[in-house]
RNA sequence: GGCACUGUGGCGGAGUGGUUACGCAGCGGUCUGCAAAACCGCGUACACCGGUUCAAUUCCGGUCGGUGCCUCCA
């Protein structure tokens, strides 16, 4: 397995710190619904996962769900996203963390993303959090001002390298005016007080006041509990690199100076006609909206295989039909392959070329020009079903005795220039829910939709 | 302003120092009772300028363009 490593921006030989790989993936904000771009990135790991159990690995997977502390801003400034979507829609925000995971796993598993092994709640892990401030405070890398408990990042000397920050820069081009109580303009809050009189119904007590863990502070500590440090590979989106992921780091340095991860992919953003997915343009698109213009998540989830993790996306509907065709194609083939078979010596290599495509840095849309241009047995089709999840073979179910005596008599009947009884036959083949064709070589069927 | 990514045929999208994937769409053909499909073939693409080289789309430098992040985001 080959994978592009974040931190030197190299494709890099992957090698695991033990017999079963731990990874983490960090999960959504749950207080709203999941857009397409946000299922790419799961569409990307899961490939990941699958690749890696197809080498033979053994996977830990770990995948949190932030119910708590995301502010508007990252700058630690604004509202709790929780508690904003609780006022919007007039429930309690327990309510709003319980709908949205449950939303967000119905379009998991309308995709047939692997369920992960842990899935961790952020609310869950409160006593961690506060024992791991506790630990970096002790340990001197934080300070408290009025507002919360702020980590110091001028304290850890590595700060910059992952994302390659220009902190001086970042200083001068900031646009967000950032509080006088922060020492640097890149320290963050790792846990945040509540003040007299504030809303804020997620709380607990902590150093003697009423507070809530900081965004970052979740992640670090779920994976210590968890998993451990290093862990071999950590994902995310493109944009957590300078923020989100970089304070991750820094944070498990300060608790145990420790090396968080060893491997780290990010993916880059789909885009939508031509421009970021964003409320004000309109163009935010669900997995349910794709279904209701009649396309199947595995449309969508084959439109993803065929790009690259790496690669920025432009989703258009043209695309998205073309994915679909390709799809639809496949299933032709799985369907041709049930009724007249594949010589299986014939295919002896495709599975491997298949896996050797996808291990080199998850390039899926190679293995696709594999699986176009190499015949395919059923076993390839299960591998494959394995590897990209499409669930080919399910949607693709053989055919009844019945069907296939009807076929046979089909076949008999244009033998004899009957072509009555051969509508016929045709027609009540069409009713069961198959259809049937002539090629030069005899009759081929396909499933209707 | 800083950091990073990126520019491939109609649309997508891999990849490579020389034999130029793959899909979708399109075109031509074979086959064909009908219908539909299947099968075969076709495009001669790699932003521009310069350099290295026997040879560059592929390496190096520059120019121009696009995008993202730095502010919620996968």
């Amino acid at each position: 397995m080959k994978l592009y490593n974040t931190p030197t921006r190299k494709v890099e030989d992957f090698k695991p710190t033990g017999d079963t790989i731990k990874i983490y993936t960090c999960g959504p904000t749950v207080y709203n619904h999941p857009h397409i771009g946000n299922y790419a990135s799961y569409i990307y790991w899961d490939l990941l996962i699958r690749a890696l159990k197809a080498e033979g690995y053994k996977v830990k997977r770990v995948l949190n769900l932030t119910d708590v502390g995301h502010l508007v801003s990252d700058a630690d400034e604004g509202e709790d996203k929780l508690e904003k979507g609780a006022a919007r829609e007039g429930k309690t925000v327990w309510e709003i963390a319980e709908f949205y995971i449950n939303d967000f796993f119905d379009g998991f598993h309308k995709l047939n993303l692997t369920e992960p092994d842990v899935v961790a709640r952020a609310t869950d892990y409160i006593e961690q959090i506060k024992a791991a401030v506790t630990k970096m405070t002790e340990n001197g890398f934080t300070y408290e001002t009025e507002d919360g408990v702020y980590f110091d990042t001028s304290k850890f000397a590595g700060y910059a390298d992952f994302a390659h920050l220009d902190l001086e820069n970042l200083k001068a081009g900031a646009r967000v005016e950032f509080s006088d109580e922060k020492r640097n303009v890149s320290d963050f809050a790792v846990w945040k007080f509540i003040k007299p009189g504030e809303k804020h119904a997620m709380r607990w007590d902590y150093l003697g006041r009423p507070g809530y863990p900081g965004w970052h502070i979740e992640c670090s500590t779920i994976i210590d509990t968890e998993l451990g440090e290093p862990i071999d590979i950590h994902t995310g989106g493109i944009d957590h690199i300078p923020i989100h992921h970089t304070n991750e780091i820094a944070q498990t340095y300060a608790i145990s100076g420790r090396t968080l991860a060893n491997y780290w992919l990010h993916c880059d953003f789909i885009m939508i006609d031509g421009q970021k997915i964003s409320k004000s343009l309109g163009n935010v698109y669900t997995l349910d909206d794709l279904i209701e213009r009649g396309f199947d998540p595995m449309d969508f989830r084959l439109w993803i295989l065929q790009g690259h993790f790496r690669g920025e996306r432009n989703f258009t509907f043209d695309d998205l039909s073309a994915a679909k065709n390709r799809r639809l194609a496949w299933r032709n083939r799985v369907a041709s392959t049930r009724w007249q078979g594949v010589d299986e010596g014939d295919s002896k290599y495709t599975a491997s070329q298949i896996l050797a495509s996808v291990s080199d840095n998850l390039n899926s849309a190679a293995a696709c020009a594999v699986i176009d241009s190499q015949p395919m047995s059923l076993s390839d089709w299960e591998f494959l079903d394995n590897l990209f999840g499409l669930n080919l073979l399910g949607a693709t179910p053989d055919i009844t005795d019945e069907q296939k005596a009807l076929l046979a008599d089909r076949a008999a009947a244009r033998a004899n220039k009957d072509w009555a009884t051969s509508d016929e036959l045709r027609a009540k083949l069409e009713a069961s829910g198959i259809t049937v064709k002539d090629t030069a070589t005899g009759q081929i069927w396909q499933y209707l939709n």
